[in-house]
DNA sequence: TTGTAAGCGTTATCAG
DNA sequence: CTGATAACGCTTACAA
């Protein structure tokens, strides 16, 4: 591999010349026409760890998620991932594997690999150890979930207005006793889906009975389980949302071990996944989250934080969710 | 952030001592606990940058996928991660988005980050290009599928058998008419898939008719596609074999709009996801690929490369699948 | 515009 | 076992 060095001797130029002219600076036309095809023919490829030496940066972003077997994570990573690679970053991805003591783990590591930023989904690990970072010169973006107490800049979804809407739409088809299966108490995304579940209600004027809340632990088993618990309640629901993709799955196997007929003995909204939304039967209403446009804006909001630009730091991005109703949802006659 | 010299100042002892101990040279027992102290006070952490420079090691993997919304990628590359970062290995992890082009850009990308080793399923994209790389000191493990005329180490499945035995058990159950909706034609996968299918149905004396065999593209439309063709046909299947996920996806959604009744009209056996096979119904039947033990065959392969030990190289890996009977298949009774 | 030279933090060689 | 010192390839004042 050749070095800055082999192209200077070859040209005949000096080595800071040429490092004039790989970072863009100005050099005379005929030098440049030189080193150009110099640096053609000699197949000079720039050493990025020697320059990560001296500017102090590896051109490497850290990316934290829960679980690479999450499909609404990696399908954000991947956005994330091309927006980023195009300004010329690496990324190195780590997913915890829904652990908080890995949370913690893994984020160490990704600082002992110097990246330059980091984007990450946290479960709420060392707080503190965040907001140390967000002391340093690497910015953090969070993703998904806000947390509490931590002036850092911020992308998610609307989930209060999410699971609002969806609650809306089965209102609006007249049911009444409306059930929810949610995600664990004081986790972000969990209870501002239920924000939004209970502020329909009153909007509408409608009683809550707080039993049809079950609260789920995002797996597929907690959704199975939260099913089962609905339906067999005295009074059970006649309606269903279900708040995210797992719980959704968990759902639907229950329905199906139930033996329970959708939509007439029950209507059901779930969430996320689009394409299994299609292969169930019938086709599943599903509340869908902008991935495209979270991945977007948060590769945007860190290459722009990269550059020095800190304007409305913390920004805090609340992006638009969209309820699709398919003939998974009935509307009651009385 | 501090280095080998402020440890060296403070110990009173030289920097290549203290390298050493970083490295785990000998140094002497007193000497050794106070370098320790030092390191843990000054909160000193080597820097990789300047390590790598020297070394011309970045302690950087890269990976390459297909995509990084296909969870048989993801989930394999999760274990692979893992065990390479209990090693001290990063992981800068690209997809290609199913496209040969970008593969060989990504590819490039990979190796202008310097890293020490690459895993990657290719999609075929410039052989010569992945030859050159295995020709320098950087150590490839192919994943998924193998290329022919390259020397590389490989993991695979057994994807002949594993049609093979999917097969097979619709034989046993008495179905002379067995579909099979395979991938791309002159795609590793698919090909030993088709194979196994061939191989099973002339050990069992049955006659093939090509037009059994549906050439999808491994995705939800193909599957879909395929399954309409196959069940239009004048003497159709009496039970199918779909052999990835997507496409087992799009044959259900098929299945579905078609209003097909399973198993009594068509048995049908799925590939790679076990979760899936139970939100469906009936449950369906799936060929299951070993995705923990490929992770970590791949793993500990290229760690052993890593390392200098090129015994046996190249190695080829082939594990084996395992089918799951479920109520998807039925048992034909004349 | 171009060149000189001093680091960046390590590792590695070679004396001591 | 320890220490001085020369790289590694690049960026960046500063000088020419």
């Amino acid at each position: 591999m050749s070095t800055i060095k082999d192209v200077a001797k070859y040209t005949g130029l000096s080595i800071a010349t040429i490092s004039k002219y790989i970072n863009g600076g100005n050099v005379l036309e005929q030098n440049r026409e030189l080193i150009k095809n110099a640096i053609e023919k000699l197949e000079y490829k720039r050493n990025d760890m020697a320059r990560g030496l001296k500017t102090n940066k590896t051109m490497t972003i850290g990316i934290l998620i829960p679980s690479l077997e999450n499909i609404f994570f990696t399908t954000i990573v991947s956005i994330i991932e091309d927006i980023l690679q195009d300004s010329g970053y690496g990324t190195i991805i780590c997913d915890f594997k829904e652990n908080v003591d890995l949370e913690q783990k893994k984020l160490e590591f990704l600082v002992s690999k110097n990246v330059d930023g980091i984007i990450m989904v946290s479960y709420g690990g060392d707080l503190e150890y965040i907001k140390s970072l967000s002391g340093k010169e690497i910015p953090v973006i969070l993703l998904d979930r806000m947390i509490k107490g931590v002036d850092l800049d911020v992308v998610v979804a609307d989930n209060l207005n999410a699971s609002y809407q969806a609650v809306e739409e089965l209102i609006i088809k007249k049911h009444k006793r409306i059930g929810i299966i949610c995600g664990p108490k004081n986790t972000y995304t969990a209870d501002e889906r239920r924000k939004g579940y209970i502020r329909v209600h009153q909007d509408y004027n409608l009683d809550i009975d707080e039993k049809l809340m079950f609260n789920g632990r995002y797996t597929v088993e907690s959704g199975y389980n939260g099913l089962e618990a609905l339906k067999k309640m005295e009074n059970p629901p006649t309606a269903l949302l279900v708040t995210n993709y797992e719980m959704t799955i968990g759902a639907i196997m229950a329905i199906n071990d139930l033996n329970i007929v959708v939509p007439s003995e029950l209507s059901i909204i779930g969430f996320d996944n689009i394409q299994m939304a299609k292969v169930v039967r019938p086709p599943l209403s599903i509340v869908e989250q902008p991935m495209k446009e979270i991945g977007e804006t948060a590769a945007k909001l860190l290459l722009k934080r990269l550059k020095g630009d800190y304007a409305s730091f913390p920004a805090v991005h609340r992006l638009k969710t969209k309820v699709h109703i398919k003939e998974s949802v009935q509307k009651l006659v009385n």
